[in-house]
DNA sequence: TGTACATCAGTGAACGCGCGTTCACTGATGTAC
DNA sequence: TGTACATCAGTGAACGCGCGTTCACTGATGTAC
């Protein structure tokens, strides 16, 4: 009924489908996210981004309004790619807080500078975004915050997830801004060390370093 | 002698005192600072940094051979700042571990974006900056994690002041990154409590917040 | 003490460039008949 | 099944703008005499 209505108002035709629209709006978010992470907000134009999804620059504005909504919405993407199980960075799923803390400092994940969590990649970029850039970044704390509630009982659960999350995040973002290769790594696995011994979690086979 | 000598090749006059030009240099850096700790690096042109010094864009390179030198400058300035015991946001000395780490997690700490510390103010900028930038963030990270040293003994000196260190930062820099006074209220807070609980300071009188 | 001079910190117009965004257009596609 | 049409994702030239940097110039200053 509605679509015969709406239909009879003139509306036909619907060239290309609308997974193909979703397909590319899908590209782009992933090439802003590998290069965002790589060299920030400021640092990578919508010609670099729309090139790198295949595209060209003008298309950009099919999808998005301004590079700042592209902008919330890859720091958000982190929880979609979660929900459906997607598995870059550290975005699959652990058995225990423990595990989540051991792979969030790992060697790996200071390596892998395209796909790291945003929250320790982008932490000064957002403070100087807008209000949608920072709700998204609440938005995947919060997440991580929880996970590592889990892990806690009692009423110190959330105040020790909080910190903990403050310490992996600290302790990465720390790592990659020193210039030597060797602190880096002793930050990390002080941190590491930290975060795990608060949860008890330090007598575990010290596993996927 | 040599003075005579080099006066006899040609070199004649010295209009303005050295000190002059070293006096506008450190007025072009103190303005960058509080700048670059506002809107990062790439978020702040040299005509903004010039004008806010009272001078004009063309006099730059009378200081500075590049925008990144002067980045460079500005991250290692909290050194020379606290050596010769200047007092701008938490570079004055303190008594204990405990009080910095309170002072560096505190309320106005948070609020100072102009003053604030570059550890926290700049990780991500820095992680995609230049071997120089990295080098004087490095120095300074050191020169805060010695300090922090003091706080304990045994070989788990070292282990410790990098993981409170890695907290002091992250803390600060979530806090700063999310859209909700409250929970970045709740973040420093919980951090504050770890850093301080690692080193037994936490039965002190809640001092300065 | 007073004057001519050499220096160089500071000026501001100009440079080439890349940016975010706009826009007239193209052409692959699904629908109507 | 085949053809004409309407749609709209994608194109790429163009826009105005601000950037980092250069450069010919200015004028306040210390030095020589």
């Amino acid at each position: 009924m509605l679509g015969a209505a709406s239909r009879a108002k003139g509306e036909r035709a619907m060239p290309y489908t609308p997974e193909h629209k979703a397909e590319t709006r899908r590209k782009i978010v992933e090439s802003a996210r590998r290069l965002f992470n790589r060299q920030g907000f400021t640092g990578v134009s919508i010609d670099e981004i729309m090139a790198d999804a295949g595209l060209t620059r003008g298309g950009f504005y099919n999808h998005f309004n301004t590079k700042e909504e592209l902008y919330a919405e890859v720091v958000q993407q982190v929880l979609a790619c979660r929900e459906t199980n997607g598995d870059a960075g550290p975005s699959r799923t652990y058995n225990h807080a423990g595990e989540f803390i051991a792979a969030y400092l790992s060697q790996a994940h200071y390596e892998d500078r395209e796909n790291s969590c945003p929250l320790m990649a982008l932490p000064s970029d957002v403070a100087r975004g807008g209000e949608p850039v920072k709700r998204a970044y609440r938005q995947v704390l919060e997440y991580m915050v929880e996970n590592l509630e889990t892990g806690f009982s009692g009423p110190e659960a959330r105040r020790r997830a909080l910190a903990i999350a403050a310490l992996c995040i600290g302790g990465m973002a720390v790592a990659r801004a020193v210039d030597d290769v060797k602190l880096a790594h002793d930050i990390r696995e002080a941190a590491k060390d930290m975060a795990l011994s608060v949860g008890g979690w330090n007598k575990l086979p010290a596993a996927a370093e």
